[in-house]
DNA sequence: ATGAAAGCGCTAACAG
DNA sequence: CTGTTAGCGCTTTCAT
């Protein structure tokens, strides 16, 4: 220590060991050594079992910063969620996504980076920088609410990237839950059963999976020749609040309907409180099915029917898509879409389980 | 490009804009533009300010991982969860914490690596395997469910660290909640009200904030007097199930109890969806107190009565801990408890709100 | 005020 | 089969 050091110094750098300290105790060079803990076929089996036998003496784990900055690949996956209210940690999606990205990840050897733009989402070129700070290979991205113009811009580049929507352009990797599809599901499912007059509680308009659950309902209602009525559709603005509100418009207009399908279970919830503190029996009277499959759907008075995202798989098969870009595989679609399911419980009125 | 490339070519590392390049354009060595770009008051306004505008224009971006191997920092902060089922994304802190420290991380320019150790958990050296990669300077790490030798081995390296719960050590930086103290006041509160003969169901034995809760309930009877009932404390397993089947056991049994205090909310709610199925009333017949604060506990009929920790503030704090650690800042404190706080509902009969 | 040079820990091309 | 050498991009003495 020939530097002076403050009482409070930064935290004290361990000296660690190092490849060359394991060459040189093995009497190898480093290039030796680190063929032989690569395991590579070259270096005979006596010097390589004894460079092996060092390292595990001496407790050495490599440098992966080294290592990074020499083959220029960081083995590190980022995970990138423009922060907005409605999108980011609240999000019910976000556990589980996050799990199964986590999953594949540990199982490949990738770290996963974290990475929550709050500030950032109106800095241009902020979702690459990650990237151009060698800090990832490459991203997973959420879709931001509107249209990003980053998002276009971050295609463009090339840079290695699975997103988890739509995307107009095919050229970009996705994989995506079906919306349409689930809504499609539910909705004709209440069809099929007998429901006429179905009200369609939707979120925000600015978000994409409310129109994508909204053009499912309506193209179930068309396939059924049910005549699609606007007075039936409200915002509810993914809220329980929204939903009990909306049913309370609906109710105080006199207007009638057999069913709710609620673009989010939050709304459907919030509609049954509604219904319910209105007398009116549910399913008997009205019908409710919503989206997500929240935990507390299974647990409502009745049981809450609604259409669920394997989110965890949709994380799965992203984290794949993007280890498989990263090396080269070839990727057997370029845009995935999973499907939804539909769970059947007793709020719809045409249930066999509960 | 002089290698022969397969068609399946791993993703073509793009060419980035280094430093030595903003130095050759903007006609200075290296060592100025490094300088220049970090503000460094030696070199010249003028010509810093070239470098600047060069650096603009090629939209360069400092190559971190370079950077770390020469300071020997990553600028990262690894979140260690170990991976049983009920400490990892299922748990309801997990977001919560999740959010305050990715807020101050990145406030502070920190990277987080988010590791979940699977299959590591028996593996001894494993929770600083990632610091001895260097990706990480420092470590918050989420409790093991059992008493883990690794937790005393990462602790005695030295290694930058803060444990999200009390740790037996002086030595050991730590953030953790109260529940020692929530359950405390809980208890104190149904005792305050009136209540005799309060049943508390636990978790399982081997996680340490069932203990703590039990112990919290304990020390509240002693506190006004009332008489410990061995017969009165069943364990529930965190399961709504759980709470369901203590309670059907308690009424089979016939013994009398005029509150229960559960040591999770989804207990709580199990064991509410019993009493009322067996016509007791709450809070009337029985008083009902929960813990965590889950979403659903604001939406049962009756409203749950339940213990608050500030998860989101306890992620705050921990991060902000590693920061000053890792930084040679002073520490006010080295182990903080977080206080609980009660959130008095209707199920318990004390209600001031709804 | 600036540049030359060393080196963080690792891998890979090339010699021997 | 193994060693020499170069260099990834950056920061930081040490000269000038």
């Amino acid at each position: 220590m020939n530097k002076k050091q403050s009482q409070n110094k930064p935290f004290e750098v361990k000296e660690y060991v190092t490849l060359k300290d394991i060459a040189k105790i093995a009497g190898v060079s480093t290039a030796t050594a680190s063929l032989a803990l690569s395991g590579d076929p070259r270096v005979n089996v006596k010097t390589r079992k004894t460079v092996e036998e060092v390292a595990r003496r001496l407790k050495y784990v490599p440098n992966e910063i080294g290592r990074s900055l020499r083959v220029k690949k960081a083995e590190t996956v980022a995970l990138i969620f423009p922060n907005t209210p409605h999108n980011a940690f609240s999000h019910p999606y976000f556990v589980q996504l996050l799990e199964g990205i986590s999953e594949v990840l540990v199982e490949n050897n990738f770290h996963l980076l974290l990475s929550v733009s709050p500030t950032e989402t109106d800095e241009s070129a902020s979702y690459d920088k990650i990237l151009r700070k060698r800090r990832a290979d490459g991203i997973i991205l959420w879709p931001a609410p509107v249209k990003d113009h980053n998002i276009g811009r971050i295609i463009e580049s090339g840079l290695p990237l699975v997103y988890l929507s739509n995307w107009h352009h095919d050229e970009v990797y996705t994989v995506a839950r079906d919306d349409y599809g689930g809504a499609y599901l539910a909705a004709k499912h209440l069809l099929k059963s007998g429901r006429k007059r179905i009200v369609h509680l939707t979120g925000p308009r600015a978000y994409q999976v409310s129109l994508d659950r909204l053009a499912g309902y309506e193209q179930a209602l068309k396939d059924c020749g049910v005549l699609f009525d606007p007075g039936l559709v409200l915002e509810g603005f993914f809220k329980m609040e929204g939903g009990y509100q909306a049913v309370s418009r609906l109710l105080a207009a006199g207007n009638r309907f057999d069913a709710v399908f609620a673009a989010n279970d939050a709304m459907a919830i919030g509609a049954m409180k509604r219904l319910q503190e209105a007398g009116i029996r549910i399913p008997d009277d009205v019908a409710v099915v919503g989206c997500d499959n929240i935990e507390m759907a299974g647990l409502t008075t009745p049981p809450l029917t609604t259409v669920h995202h394997p989110m965890r798989e949709i994380g799965r098969l992203s984290a794949l898509k993007l280890i498989s870009i990263l090396s080269g595989e070839p990727v057997a679609e370029k845009q995935t879409v999973v499907p939804s399911e539909l769970i059947v419980r007793a709020s719809c009125g045409a249930a066999g389980e509960s």
